[in-house]
DNA sequence: CGTGATCTTGAGGGAATTCAATGTCGGTGG
DNA sequence: CCACCGACATTGAATTCCCTCAAGATCACG
């Protein structure tokens, strides 16, 4: 039911190497830059951060692919969310952070300081307002994902990549980022179902899978019946 | 896997029937009540509001239970959250709700209209927080879900009873308002299994279960170990 | 080309569901 | 007061879906 990954921890120093310089009026968190420092490189399997650490800071992807995740007593792990370029994950009203955070591939990302970010929300309503929009996100994202996993291994499946190709835009076609058992942590599901699911998938015509990471979706309409 | 009740639409008029006084000063949402109007009335089984709908007021939970859910294509029922007297519900981001919402016994639910609270947010940073602090801690509870729903049928039926044992402060016993059919269906099980499960657990010493409604914790440490 | 990691496939078992019957409780009317 | 009724809950038997265990297949990389 899980098999976790061996970790390495990233030798990289945490804080962002720049001094972070408060942006002049309206700094659009989700669309520019202005706030943050550099971008930082993490290996693949590296640790963003840990379950239970302050959550100092708030991360924004700029390339490759994160994955947030729980591990129970017993080592079952749950995925909480993948994160995408252009997402922003980390975000926490408490001071520690919830869940751990992990670069699945070679990744870049910036990060943004909780305390400037607090400081400058509160005199910026627009600021703010982000902060609010963005956690009501992950709240809807969150909601999406509960509605997941009370649904059969094919809907799962299909819903999974359904959300995936939702998130490439302009593409038939999914590139995987994450491994199978990425996937079935994610899906509340083992490996062996996950992808005797996408054979079964396959065999209906509904996708080709050309490579174990590469998925198209042949008939969406039929996903998406499938999807519950 | 769901027989979903039979719900008559309440007969209501929605707007809270006082005009919304704009509180003088630092209106603190969570404990102060000097923002809303009456409290209104909700009979059993009535829709409070419904999926998609406008989301127009935001609520609090006066006397009673609640619930939210979502239904999908084919009948399943998802139950989102239970909320008890002092709860929030109904904040959304969007301009529609994403759930619906019913009483589950008879209710005494206070109306905030959300153009009004939005509005004094933009002036209050107070408020601003509380708003932002809510919808945290609505996600927190959504994570916390999706925790649960992972897990075998055992351990969702303790950690169900756990929570609410939590949020019945003072008390080793649960008065639980809502049907085995709402707990199933919070749990993503069938009402067979949270049955057969309460017996186990009964059987195991764990609880003892009085009256169908009523559930004492007679081992909390068994059930927190059950809990994964 | 060998080695390890990842993925797929197969066979068997187990946990939860489905289908069906019985039991319990609260209310209502005779 | 108690018999009946419907809603809700429990229990049992059979089935199904997914998991576990195990073996092969494929891929990336030295």
């Amino acid at each position: 039911m899980h098999t976790q990954a061996t970790i390495q921890r990233n030798t990289f120093s945490h804080p962002a190497s720049r001094t972070v310089r408060p942006a002049p009026h309206t700094p659009l968190l989700g669309e520019s830059v202005e706030l943050m420092g550099a971008a930082m490189p993490f290996a693949r399997n590296t640790e963003i951060y840990g379950e239970n650490e302050p959550a100092e800071y708030l991360y924004k992807v700029i390339s490759g692919a994160v994955r947030t995740y729980k591990v129970l007593n017993d080592g079952r792990r749950q995925i909480g969310a993948f994160y995408l370029p252009g997402d922003v994950f980390g975000l926490e009203i408490g001071e520690l952070h919830s869940f751990s955070a992990e670069a699945i591939v070679e990744c870049k990302v910036m990060l943004i300081k909780r305390s400037t970010l607090v400081t400058l929300a509160g005199r910026s309503h627009d600021v703010a307002n982000q902060l609010w929009t963005m956690t009501a996100k992950e709240l809807q994202r969150a909601q999406a994902h509960i509605m997941l996993l009370i649904k059969t291994a094919q809907e799962r499946v299909a819903g999974f990549l359904l959300e995936m190709a939702a998130r490439t835009p302009g593409s038939t076609a999914v590139e995987l980022p994450m491994s199978r058992q990425d996937i079935a942590d994610y899906l509340g599901l083992t490996i062996e179902t996950v992808s005797r699911t996408l054979t079964q998938l396959e065999n209906s015509a509904a996708i080709s899978v050309p490579s174990s990471r590469r998925i198209v979706l042949r008939n969406q309409a039929a996903l998406t019946r499938l999807n519950g």
